[in-house]
DNA sequence: TATTAATCTACTAAATCTATAGGGTTTGTA
DNA sequence: TACAAACCCTATAGATTTAGTAGATTAATA
């Protein structure tokens, strides 16, 4: 299931898109409009800058921004950044490997293989979508 | 992320699809066999049984075997009994689902839209494998 | 019938994760 | 200088996960 961290990432992302210009957008006015607890809301969009997806401003008329167009921002980063794996086994994840305790032999095992194959959808999708397109619905 | 009690459930599952003939297998021998904590497993076991997937024999000589044939159980059975939903979010679920406290309107929900993709090709995939084909790997 | 092997049930518990809340600090702008 | 905003740290209630413990129940067999 989608951590509403996740959820709530997307849909501030989403906000800062369908801005016409990049200015700044203080939290207060994205936790209001999204209808997300503002202290929650505050540190995702920490994280988000801290991973390079947005910027910001500090003081009177401050807030965040985003550091790219939305077609440049593909939904693999920002799943990644926020949902952590794509994969819902570490032993097929791309980016967050790691070796299941139980398992002596990948190959052979049933979980490995089928989750392989739901990897592979899952990210063609996130691959071919950008924050664009989420922001035309 | 899978949980381990899914993982645990659909090895143990292959495991008593390999099997020739359908008699009864101890929880211990499957718990040996694949790495499991035997009273984990045996929960697990429990609510497929209750789930019917599984049938039981108490006492000497019993176990655990499958009430159908490996290939008429569907992927999507045992993950919707074990994991629960299949979708990400409640609100694209098609067993499970639930309105967003927060979304006023769903159709134009950026989430919602991209979680009804992923949740039909991750459905697609289930809903083509069998018990059958991780049996075979 | 006594023994033994097995499932079944219920309770507990540690660990981790989730979704916040509170309060103080720093920085930039008017 | 006053204010407004991001920034940073801490705590926490609740849920979930992953088991472990103890014992009851059932059925085959010697």
């Amino acid at each position: 299931m989608l951590s509403k961290k996740t959820k709530y990432g997307i849909k501030a992302l989403t906000f800062l898109g369908k801005q016409k210009d990049n200015t700044p957008v203080a939290i207060a006015s994205i936790s209001k409009s999204e209808n997300i607890s503002l202290k929650f809301l505050e540190s995702i969009l920490l994280t988000l800058r801290k991973n390079g997806i947005l910027g910001s401003k500090k003081g009177k008329g401050g807030g965040y921004y985003l550091l790219k167009s939305p077609s440049d921002i593909p939904m693999t980063a920002i799943m990644r950044i926020l949902e952590g794996p794509i994969s819902m086994v570490p032993c097929v994840s791309l980016n967050f490997y790691e070796k299941c305790a139980d398992c002596p032999d990948e190959s052979a095992c049933a979980v490995h293989n089928l989750m392989i194959q739901v990897r592979d959808n899952t990210l063609d999708i996130f691959r071919n979508t950008s924050l664009a397109d989420l922001c035309n619905c």
